[in-house]
DNA sequence: AACTAGCACTCTAAAAAGGGGGTTGACAAA
DNA sequence: TTTGTCAACCCCCTTTTTAGAGTGCTAGTT
């Protein structure tokens, strides 16, 4: 008789937990004690294997969908495969390149770099990508502007630290004419560049109402725009989803419930957005980048069989966005989990160098 | 025997056809004789139905999905029923308030009006709404401005007079100081407002080569923006699109592919706004407002299970963009017909009352 | 104690079989 | 020109059958 050391047969119970894993991954199929008797575990025969897959049962790692026929990883197990399994490997030097090389062609050439970002993701994992920017206010301003459009109208425009280009009009309730546009302007630029919406309010407030001199002329205007800042909905978010086809692609019709659903999700901005405000806090709280959210670990109910990778943009020391992909609970994490984390560092990079190099005083 | 008048027969036919249309719509299921000599022939026998839809079939506007068991319409059709059957109804007038008060509501409160509008042409269709403002380059500019970023960089903005922002950062050559840069809005604002892009650059160029005093100071700069406005992409298109997952919602599995070829095509956002742009030059060619294109009838062959139903946009005297919505081919063309183009009118307005108050020349 | 072999049982997914319902085309009669 | 009738047809739905894979259990082996 032989003991086994309690190592070993942890081990063993791991390697047929990965295997279990990446097997239904793959085949989208139960998988049973004789397929891993003859894929992996070749030393043991599958008597064995079904002792210890009834033990993982147990232990909430496996179900069987009925009682007879294979079993598959719960949520319990796709966490335990992420976080202790699948060692986060470095995407090869080549395959980084390539992506590289595709993520700098595509922003360079056209405009628009978050929805081009996201539409990378999603090309190169399968899935749906999004790219979120957080609500401004808490971000860097690099610029205020006010374009005059009619006598009772401007547009406002915003710039954060990070390149993120808000604009909205405002209706002002008296006529405002261009000149005094153009003071306002300078006035807040000079002295709220560098500092977060939250605080410019302040700022323009205080100044204000101790009757600042330069804004005498203009006191008028600066309250209006310091009304207009006031309200809510000012430099909202934005969100950029690509690539829903290619998540209906490589669905089979089984997940079209799901899908459903999500998409019910998504096309609320609001749900989908407020859930990754929550993920972006709770990853600043615990210091890290990388997010996984598995099937049931959502906070929404809809999105129980589907999972969520994604990653915290942050330009200095701000959080300001984040970037991702979501699909099928089924997915290969390994490789999206690399994919998301390296075009995060790419985006961020972008960000980052867009505020390389700030106005040097004697040009304004 | 009885010899049937010519009218009387054609109007038969034609009252058979309209029946098969909308009786297929509503039930998805292939229609035949006995169905409507229930339905709407009770004077006449299924037998004669029958030889009138075999003469249908001749002429191509119905045929059998198999053997025996009902027709259904060709696209050609529905085309008939488009054109000649479905008495365009204008809407009942407590409908037209319900959506206009939910239009006000949605525009008013939130910044992004084509979002939102695209949306609501989803909400109420139950298929996806979309929103195309075309290239800007022969609309009519209201306001382009320049902010700096960085001494090398500064982001243009536009403002057509339909009230259409675009933005985009320029990386400029040289340093410039944010003071030239205010000279040569003001010049420019001055100069091309109401013009289009096209006549803007025109104009541009020929006062930088003839050394237009006022440009003397800021020659280098103009020409960098000059340079900026002739890249290809500059005030490029926009394209929103909404409300895919109602349409997944409203269509059974067996449409399922048909979906996933739509999404490919919709999210290769070049092949859509070409379509659009194509639809665009014909209803101004024909001087018409609405199109409906069913079916194969569309352009692109993914499309050929779908039908699209768009309206185009003026401003002015200028077609400034499109909107409608795309759902399946068997759909209530009458209803969503009269809705689209409601919506259009409704947007057509918000864009009209936009530049209502052009800016008087004493506030510049 | 740990593993294996074998067996009876369970359950599913896919194929096969069966029936009901509605449709068609044809033809003869009105 | 219209109608009544009828055999043939074909789809769709349900039920049955079959094959296959997997499981739990028990007794035996190492």
């Amino acid at each position: 008789m032989r003991i086994l050391k309690p190592e070993v047969a942890k081990a063993r119970k791991e390697k047929i937990l990965r295997w279990v894993v990446q097997q239904y991954v793959e085949t989208r199929r139960p998988v049973g004690s004789q397929m891993i008797a003859d894929g992996v575990l070749k030393d043991v025969s599958s008597a064995t294997i079904r002792n210890i897959m009834a033990e993982l049962e147990q232990e909430g790692y496996l179900y069987q969908p009925h009682t007879s026929g294979g079993r598959i990883p719960t949520d319990k197990a796709y966490r335990y495969y992420v976080d202790y399994l699948a060692n986060v490997q470095k995407m090869a030097a080549k395959e980084r390149e390539q992506i590289e090389k595709q993520y700098d062609a595509r922003v360079s050439e056209v405009n628009n770099m978050l929805v081009q970002t996201s539409r990378l993701l999603a090309m190169l994992s399968g899935a749906a990508g999004f790219v979120y920017t957080a609500q401004v206010d808490d971000q860097r301003i690099q610029r205020l502007d006010f374009i005059p459009l009619a006598p009772g109208m401007m547009l406002t425009v915003l710039v954060t630290e990070s390149g993120a280009v808000r604009h909205w009009p405002v209706h002002m309730a008296q006529v405002i004419s261009p000149a005094k546009l153009q003071v306002l302007s300078r006035f807040i630029n000079d002295e709220i560049a560098g500092h977060t919406l939250a605080e410019a309010r302040q700022i323009l407030w205080q100044y204000l109402h101790s009757g600042h001199r330069e804004l005498a002329g203009v006191a008028d205007v600066a309250s209006q725009v310091l009304k207009d800042m006031e309200r809510p909905q000012t430099g909202g978010d934005e969100l950029y989803v690509e690539g829903i086809g290619r998540l209906l692609e490589n669905t089979s019709q089984e997940d079209y419930e799901d899908l459903k659903q999500m998409m019910r999700v998504v096309e609320e901005r609001d749900r989908f957005s407020s859930l990754l405000n929550e993920k972006m806090a709770e990853l600043d709280k615990n210091n890290k980048r990388l997010s996984v959210s598995i099937g049931s670990e959502n906070a929404t109910p809809e999105l129980k069989n589907l999972s969520i990778v994604s990653t915290a943009c942050r330009v200095g020391d701000k959080t300001v966005g984040m970037l991702g992909i979501i699909g099928p609970k089924h997915m290969e994490y390994t490789r999206v989990m690399s994919l998301v984390n390296y075009i995060g560092s790419l985006l961020e990079a972008s960000m980052n160098t867009w505020n390389a190099l700030p106005l040097e005083d004697e040009d304004l």
